[in-house]
RNA sequence: GGGCUCGUAGCUCAGUCAGGCAGAGCGGUGGGCUCUUAACCCAUUCGCCAAGGGUUCAAAUCCCUUCGGGCCCGCCA
């Protein structure tokens, strides 16, 4: 197949002309679990990251929490008493677990450790961090002298009308700690405070720095100049025409003088099999979900295989294909997806999710790896293969791979029929002691020749017996690694049942 | 209503920007092993490139129209 450029590589190349320093900025509102979904955003713009870096160009990757965004809601993972907080910075409310600094720090932190695993390494902002050092008082001083012209790019470009007493800037109320709630009455560009009222009765005057944020509209805009972004991903809910970035580019122009990043705009990501994947219905995988039934490898593997543009289709329960794709890759999207840690495993993912249903312990797994000619490996090196293989089984595993060898005589027995009872009975009688795991299977061929019944049946009627169900692995592999006089009790059993 | 995006093999998708023999992986099938049963290896099959029209020596690719899927336009990425 003709190696075609890796749209990461495009990136870089479009950009790249400039010369300058790049600083590809990401960010997300640390609400609630940050999700597959969001990871995209990070994901999309590390791949950006490092082939800017490839292409020996100078660049950053930034990461701004927005941790200085109001709580919209009690959303439904929250316990009811959260509605006294609504309004409130997401870094001013209580953690819900209560062993994290605040509530945003409680989404943050798990988000970063992800980010860690998965080797990416931005320089991490905390929104109302900024606001309090006083990074964003010039922004607001310009944007509340220029509010009018503001309103005036919004209403245009979005078509939506703003209230008359519209400020770009969101003050916080020093008595409820809302910054929903107030409106700005007037401003002092000298002393750089804002006058303002409070829904909750409070009114006062505070400095501009760390007391308040501007809209965020205004807010995204700023930030391109005080961070110095260059290049930004954003969801293409962004994108739409009259969007925050339509408006983000005039503001940015117009007020700052600046331009606007490179956009890199992307798709969502959807949930296979579980629903579509939204706060609102509960349903989201989380990135430590995850990493829990794949290698890092594979999560960035996921995302920097298809082109940002184009909404990738999620389907947990096949992972295992998507595992042995990534072990079988061998291009540019894979030579992206490494991270420091990653191990090259030989064994592929799939016989693992078998051979780790067959064997009872690691003593048996080791000793069916070896049978199936594995068994030089050092099972060091696939022990976090173990680990996703067996969570992915517990989760997300479809029926159809799982078997599980049957204590007691499964009830499907009494439906076999005479012909496979002989060949049960005549397996069990060809089973000697010392006999190979490749005779065994020639065995079943051999026992359905003499009980006169297709190799299907006789198939079928062993699974029945150990599993309880039709099919299952390689029968004769399978039949070797059982303890020995388990199987030869089962199949006499089942042969001689009635 | 406005906008975006996608439609290529059974499945997941490259290829479209820059027109030049329609591709990959998975699955399926056959074999390796007189003998389909989840490992592994080898070989191999698979297409009205959504539809119609246009431009061109040449169109999956560019233009127009239509149909279908998904999504965005209330700070959800």
């Amino acid at each position: 197949m003709d190696e075609t450029k890796h749209w990461a590589d495009v990136i870089a190349d479009n950009v790249a002309a400039t010369g300058e320093k790049h600083i590809i900025a990401t960010g997300i509102t640390p609400s609630g679990n940050i999700h597959i979904g969001n990871l995209r955003e990070v994901m999309t713009a590390d791949g950006a990251h490092r082939a800017l870096h490839n292409a020996g160009a100078d660049a950053e990757l930034i990461y701004i929490g927005d941790t200085f965004d109001p709580l919209r809601k009690v959303y439904p993972f929250l316990p009811d008493d959260y509605a006294e907080h609504v309004g409130k910075p997401l870094h001013a409310i209580p953690c819900p677990c209560g062993n994290c600094a605040n509530y945003a720090e409680h989404y943050l932190m798990p988000f970063l450790k992800s980010l860690e695993e998965l080797d990416i390494k931005p320089t991490v902002y905390r929104a109302h961090e900024l606001y309090e050092n006083g990074d964003f008082v010039p922004a607001t001083i310009k944007a509340l002298q220029n509010r009018d012209k503001i309103a005036a790019i919004l209403e245009t470009v979005s078509k939506r009308e703003l209230p008359a007493n519209w400020s770009p800037f969101n003050v916080l109320c020093e008595s409820c700690g809302r910054i929903t709630a107030t409106e700005v009455a007037g401003f002092d560009d000298r002393r750089k405070t804002v006058d303002y009222t409070c829904d909750c009765g409070y009114a006062g005057t505070v400095p501009v720095k760390g007391n308040g944020k501007l809209t965020w509209r205004v807010d995204w805009a700023s930030r391109w100049g005080i961070l110095g972004v260059t290049i930004e991903p954003f969801g293409k809910d962004h994108a739409t025409r009259g969007g925050s970035y339509d408006t983000g580019t005039r503001i940015s122009r117009e007020i700052y003088g600046r331009e606007p990043p490179y956009p890199i705009i992307y798709e969502w990501i959807h949930l296979k099999g579980k629903g579509a994947m939204s706060s609102s219905t509960g349903v989201t995988v989380t990135i430590t979900d995850m990493l829990q039934v794949m290698p890092p490898e594979v999560l960035r593997y996921l995302i920097l295989k298809t082109k940002p543009e184009k909404h990738i289709d999620f389907d947990p329960s096949r992972i295992v294909e998507l595992i042995d794709e990534y072990d079988r890759a061998t291009g540019r999207a894979r030579e992206l997806s490494q991270t420091k840690r990653s191990l090259r495993s030989d064994i592929p993912f799939t016989h693992i999710v078998t051979a780790l249903q067959i064997a009872s312990d690691s003593d048996s797994f080791r000793e069916v790896l070896r049978r199936s000619g594995y068994g030089a490996l050092d099972l060091e090196s696939v022990k976090m293969r173990v680990k996703n293989a067996t969570n992915w089984l517990a989760l997300y595993a479809p029926e159809s791979v799982k078997f599980e060898v049957q204590e007691t005589m499964p009830h499907d027995v009494e439906k076999l029929t005479p012909g496979q009872r002989t060949g049960l009975l005549q397996i069990a009688s060809g089973i000697s002691d010392d006999i190979t795991a490749s005779d065994l299977h020639d065995l079943v061929y051999g026992a359905s020749e003499a009980a006169g019944i297709s190799g299907s049946k006789m198939f079928q009627a062993i699974y029945i017996a150990i599993l309880g169900k039709k099919s299952g692995p390689r029968a004769g592999y399978f039949m070797a690694s059982l303890d020995r006089a388990f199987l030869l009790n089962r199949l006499n059993e089942a042969g001689r049942a009635r």
